[in-house]
RNA sequence: GGAUGGGUGGCCGAGCGGUUGAAGGCAACGGUCUUGAAAACCGUCGAGGGUGUGAGCCCUUCGUGAGUUCGAAUCUCACCCCAUCCGCCA
């Protein structure tokens, strides 16, 4: 949700930004829509303090036993000419809020210029692919081959973009989601938390993800809406609530399920698990005061490429541009993991400063022990730490031997019961 | 699903037609006292918006939305949410 004054006191950059979302500029049209509104509002607000004062009075003559009917009829007159301005009143706010909550965040400067994901930038390139000695294989055909990756049962139960694992692979998902609930808790200081998987409407428009997204998530027949990321929950948690300025940063770590219709999606990767109507994720979310947002996105990059480096599968940074980075994005950082079956970078995480966009959608705010301060809105941010699935495909496909076999990563070695060798 | 109770400021909690934006307590902040701290005492203290150079003034806000009234946290209706009990399931 954008801020008003901002808008009002940055009507060109506001602009700009839109600009750069590939929107037409609308700050004339907002700017228009706010100064009637406050003209409606003023006219409406000497009615009010009129009737105030004139129920004063009332109540005063009556104590004192006076007459009061003059009064009344003043009152009276009053009520009558309210509704017009009343409705009006509302009916400006309603647009001027339709504006503020439907625009996508704006973007800091060092967000690159692009129209999709074709003019991502590389920010930098982490590991070596590893050389092949024979021709690497996509990680569905190395699972199917195994018995442990199942499409085709998954596909009876439940259609398309399901998956069932078994055995080395089911327990390889669970010791990466392990593994990286551990590095996430105990080396970068997040607290772990077990969230709602189902939340209301209330959340899923404060997380950003409504109204726009709604075909891109599942909603059960109560509505509630299966949570397409646990970002949605862990942001949630601050949402109404009035945070101390003393506790922040906070940091969170979630291993959950998440849920997405892929609506959008049809045609696209539909071979294998890299886009699935469920996947486990292992997310980070922190709120942080406004001026240490850069820094706690750079920590949090960090956090998630401790992963990949300690599993020793290459990647890349790549800064989202300006046409790709989210609705509720400030500035956004994907991580690409290497697959060589695919002979390709494909992401396996992303990493956001939303600003205080979200905040303001749920009403998260701090304040300082000082009580002179006014409360101000907290910049949320959230990342992938990482994507447990793609994860999987990562290790399967980097990990690859050619008889077909997976060696196990060394980190992931006490997660497995010892297991070297899948 | 059935029954009951309830949603009030950062938190707890009173208020149940008229100086109530809301008692009291806690927390926080400032001060007195103290070698320092604690305790005690005194004081300040909700949020959002409008207007003004400013002190200030005004409006809104007691779950949400309608209604009654000159006047609503207080009365009426609808809805949402929460708690507890019962039923059902794990």
């Amino acid at each position: 949700m954008h801020d008003i004054k901002w808008i009002r006191e940055n009507p060109e950059e506001f602009d700009k930004g839109l600009k750069r979302r590939g929107l037409s500029p609308l700050s004339s049209e907002i700017l228009k829509i706010d100064a009637d509104h406050k003209i409606v509002q003023q006219n409406l607000q000497v009615l009010q303090s009129r009737r105030n004062e004139i129920a004063a009075a009332i109540g005063q003559a009556k104590r004192s036993g006076d007459n009061v009917e003059s009064l009344t009829q003043e009152g009276s007159e009053i009520r009558e000419r309210m509704p017009v301005l009343e409705e009006k009143e509302k009916e400006l706010k309603g647009k001027l809020h339709h504006f503020l909550i439907t625009l996508p965040n704006r973007l800091l400067p060092s967000v690159p210029h692009g129209k999709d994901e074709s003019e991502n930038v590389v920010v930098r390139t982490v590991g070596k692919p590893r050389t092949f000695s024979f021709a690497p294989k996509e990680h569905f055909d190395l699972g199917e081959a195994s018995g442990m990756m199942d499409f085709e049962q998954a596909a009876r139960m439940s259609g398309s973009r399901f998956v069932i694992l078994k055995k080395h692979l089911a327990l390889l998902q669970r010791a990466l989601s392990n593994f990286m609930l551990d590095l996430h808790t105990q080396e970068f200081g997040y607290t772990e938390v077990s969230p709602p998987l189902l939340v209301n409407e209330s959340s899923m428009f404060g997380a950003g993800q409504l109204p726009k997204f709604a075909e891109g998530a599942f909603q059960t027949t109560s509505g509630h809406w299966l949570i397409p990321t646990s970002e949605v929950s862990l942001t949630c948690w601050g949402a109404d609530r009035m945070l101390m300025e003393e506790e922040l940063p906070l940091r969170f770590v979630a291993h959950t399920p998440c849920f997405r219709s892929e609506a959008g999606a049809a045609g696209r990767d539909t071979r294998g698990m890299l886009r699935q109507h469920q996947f486990y994720k292992v997310e980070l979310v922190s709120f942080s005061k406004p001026e240490e947002g850069l820094e706690e996105l750079d920590r949090m990059v960090g956090a998630a490429e401790e992963v990949l480096k300690k599993l020793e599968i290459p990647y890349r940074v790549v800064s989202l541009c300006s046409g790709d980075v989210g609705f509720s994005a400030l500035k956004t950082y994907d991580l690409e993991a290497w697959l060589p079956g695919q002979n390709a970078y494909r992401e396996i995480s992303s990493c956001s400063l939303c600003g205080d966009f979200q905040a303001r959608r749920m009403n998260a705010r701090f304040k300082g022990k000082d009580s002179k301060e006014k409360p101000q809105f907290p910049y949320t941010l959230n990342g992938s730490g990482i994507a447990v699935g793609r994860a999987l495909i990562a290790v399967l496909e980097n990990y690859q031997q050619e008889d077909g076999s997976i060696q196990v990563p060394r980190v992931l070695i006490p997660y497995m019961g010892g297991l070297t060798e899948i």
